[in-house]
DNA sequence: TTTTATACTTGCTCCGGAACAAACTCACTA
DNA sequence: TAGTGAGTTTGTTCCGGAGCAAGTATAAAA
């Protein structure tokens, strides 16, 4: 399984996971009850360590999600895509954020205050069945970047960094090809796989001389799905 | 932040965290929804892999969630305990259990089916929102363990691994000394810190040697809180 | 009490991959 | 067009800790 992605789908927002057999009605109703952002590239939603305030659903762009450790590593949790919901600790009182969000692109959201959800809680039941759900699938993913890391080697984890990256940020331009693109890409794999951009980029040589990929400065193009 | 721990109290069952905030009927009527099973040390729960069609919570006694990697590794989630739900993925249609659930005592939990929950869901919003806090608790503790893989050295896991048997399994015997007890306890703890037994001897060795721990065959007493 | 199985212990070897250093290459800007 | 800085590449070194082997201790069974 690879992170949970909820694709945007042409009729917009609604067909986020959080909003799954929802009637109309409390569709309205939920949506009515948010505050709409838009914030510019680079821009903290959140930050680490902050009162949880706010929960977040993307509407369009790209949010990177991250943790720094005590000692100053950052490791990435992973990137937020349209329909998906972040900060969603703010639905719990009292809780903190247990990791920043940044925008990686311009970004449009919806918020809604802690308060605002504990109601909407009450009010529309399937919405907590719904963020049940999803929180399920993010443990599942997090249970299996665990398993990666205690079982799995640093080449088959860049491997699948790669992979989910295609997935989760890659767009397949053409037919076979797919292109990923970000700031400092090995940098970020490096993070996902919990590894140094220096064996990244090694494993990364290795396989372009294999023909699987090229890279360039912050991109990478794929010829063949991994894994 | 370690496991999340729901003790057993005085009141019994009731004061579980699935049953926060549920008024008396309620709780009544979801209880009598289940069936109370009995299970002698060392039976299955459920097995990793098979459909979820049941969620437990534990009444009494001590379950091992665990896990098997694609190489035959085992990798120990977590135990439950009294209060403490497993197999919550049951509440999720069409959804398989990540791990297994082997009784490491005799037994007695209550049992609902995917579509006994699935109901009750609807009928008590309420627990929704608790299963929703449970599993996003679970996921903070999931979120620690890879942090602490990644970045923290074995003998900083094997210590870790010690005090959250201790906190979790552990039976405070008199005044200062907590004693832990199990199987092969240092095999679990090698489980739980991602490591090797032979790691993990030689660290609580070294531990003995400076009277912070005594250690048995299938028993670690230790004479102060670590961490 | 002997046997057997399981848990623990310790020494030794070896390797993946982290860490550091240093050069190179773009993209952007002044 | 030269300058700047971030991102990338490669070589080299070194160590934590895994893996193996060969024990010893202990509990339960016979």
């Amino acid at each position: 399984m690879r992170v949970p992605t909820f694709a945007p789908s042409r009729n917009g927002i609604q067909d986020a996971a959080i909003f799954e057999e929802l009637s109309p009605d409390d569709l309205k109703l939920v949506l009515s009850r948010a505050s709409v952002r838009a914030a510019p590239k680079g821009a903290f939603l959140f930050r680490q360590g902050e009162p949880a305030r706010e929960m977040f659903l993307l509407e369009s762009g790209c949010v990177r999600l991250n943790e720094i450790t005590a000692d100053g590593r950052e490791l990435l949790i992973r990137f937020v895509r349209p329909g998906e919901v972040c900060g969603d600790k703010a639905a719990i009182a009292g809780a903190e954020y247990g990791a920043s969000a940044v925008s990686e692109t311009p970004v449009r959201a919806y918020a809604w205050t802690t308060g605002m959800i504990m109601a909407l809680l009450k009010e529309v039941p399937r919405l907590a069945t719904n963020l049940f759900g999803i929180t399920t699938r993010y443990l599942h993913y997090s249970r299996e970047r665990y398993r990666l890391l205690a079982t799995a080697s640093a080449e088959y984890r860049i491997r699948w960094a790669v992979a989910d990256l295609a997935r989760s940020i890659g767009s397949s331009d053409g037919n076979a090809t797919i292109v990923i693109t970000g700031r400092a890409v090995q940098q970020d794999i490096a993070d996902l796989a919990a590894t140094t951009i220096y064996t990244v980029n090694r494993v990364l040589s290795g396989y372009e001389r294999r023909g699987i990929l090229t890279k360039k400065r912050g991109r990478i193009v794929l010829f063949r799905t991994l894994q």
